[in-house]
DNA sequence: CGCGCGATTGAGTAATTTCAAATCTAGTGG
DNA sequence: CCACTAGATTTGAAATTACTCAATCGCGCG
């Protein structure tokens, strides 16, 4: 009753519990340690991943080997190369661990067959996406528009337990600035 | 039978004559001229288009009064400012034609409706968030680890139409420079 | 105590911005 | 057909900002 799979889900759309029955089938439990690749650039990208508790970052790595980061995952959040995994092509990003980490994952296949035995969860789906999307599309406004500091702000405003648990340098190279700069900024 | 709108559910859904009447009959075709606003920043966001022809931009106007392009939108795209339009609040951004452009317009509670009369159509919405959640990260990606030339090069490669039909200090508002570095590049 | 990781600080360099002026181009009216 | 104008683009130069590279500091842990 208090899977978090289910209060994640049941917050767009109510479930009984034959219903939520069908979803949890479809979902394999994994555990990863520290540091360990759930997507690594390169490789086919099997999964969607809902994260149960811990920490990830899903990485770019550029040419000159530099580390940025394209977001972070914590719990009750979904992460993934969506473009290779959508696709299911190479990923081009890495999804790495930053604490110990269990996930439900979803295979493309198991996906679709989820929506075909229950075509409501579409909704679900799409409410996700549709969230991610305005995310996605608010963060490039704001990179645009707004300071450094600013935004440095805002990030520990919104997600208060990650100034906890990742190190500044990551915060630096998800804001896209050198950890010299963000350490430089009087906050 | 070459109704634009069609044509576009069609590459995701397939639809029977008498389906694409119910859908149809929730639009509302309207027409502006260049320099109109579709949505104006502060307003409310009535309504989401989808452009059967013409151009229009999404702009962010900061503080300074300097603006920001959020994105385009050309013939068969989806675009308003989505934060708004679906939580029905004020409009952060303006949507503005740099065209003369024809849309069909979509409001919310009518979006609802038609999710209700025609399920299957989630399917296409959940398609067309879902490639927009993806474009919007990429392009997050591209703009941490790209140079603006390469940037630059990319958006032409995509939409070969962009730079005949829009001032040169619109794509730098979009790229996120200023018009003079951009001028300065060399291509 | 000493090692290692993260954070800070300093100095020089590179890229971008801003402000200003000059140039170019397409469309308009004479 | 030409001159004029408004908008767009380019160029110049100074100022700002962030970057890189390097050294230093701080702290927890074996």
């Amino acid at each position: 009753m208090s899977d978090p799979l289910r209060i994640h889900i049941e917050k767009i759309i109510p479930l009984t519990d034959e219903e939520f029955g069908i979803i949890s089938s479809f979902f394999i439990p994994k555990k990863y340690k520290k540091h360990q690749f759930l997507v690594q650039e390169g490789e086919p990208v099997v999964y969607n991943y809902f994260v149960i508790k811990g920490l990830l970052k899903l990485v770019y790595t550029d040419e000159t080997a530099k580390e940025h980061i394209v977001g972070f995952a914590m719990e009750d959040w979904w992460e993934t190369d969506f473009q290779a995994y959508y696709h299911q092509t190479k990923a081009a990003m890495s999804l790495v661990c930053v604490e110990d980490t269990d996930v439900l994952a979803l295979n493309l296949e198991d996906y679709r067959l989820l929506c075909t035995a229950l075509p409501k969860i579409e909704r679900f789906f799409l409410e996700k996406a549709y969230m991610g999307f305005i995310s996605a599309q608010q963060r490039i406004v704001s990179t645009m528009t707004t300071g450094i500091k600013e935004r440095y702000e805002q990030v520990i405003k919104k997600y208060p337990s990650l100034i906890q648990r990742v190190p500044k340098s990551l915060i630096a190279a998800y804001l896209g600035v050198s950890r010299e700069t963000l350490s430089r900024l009087s906050l």
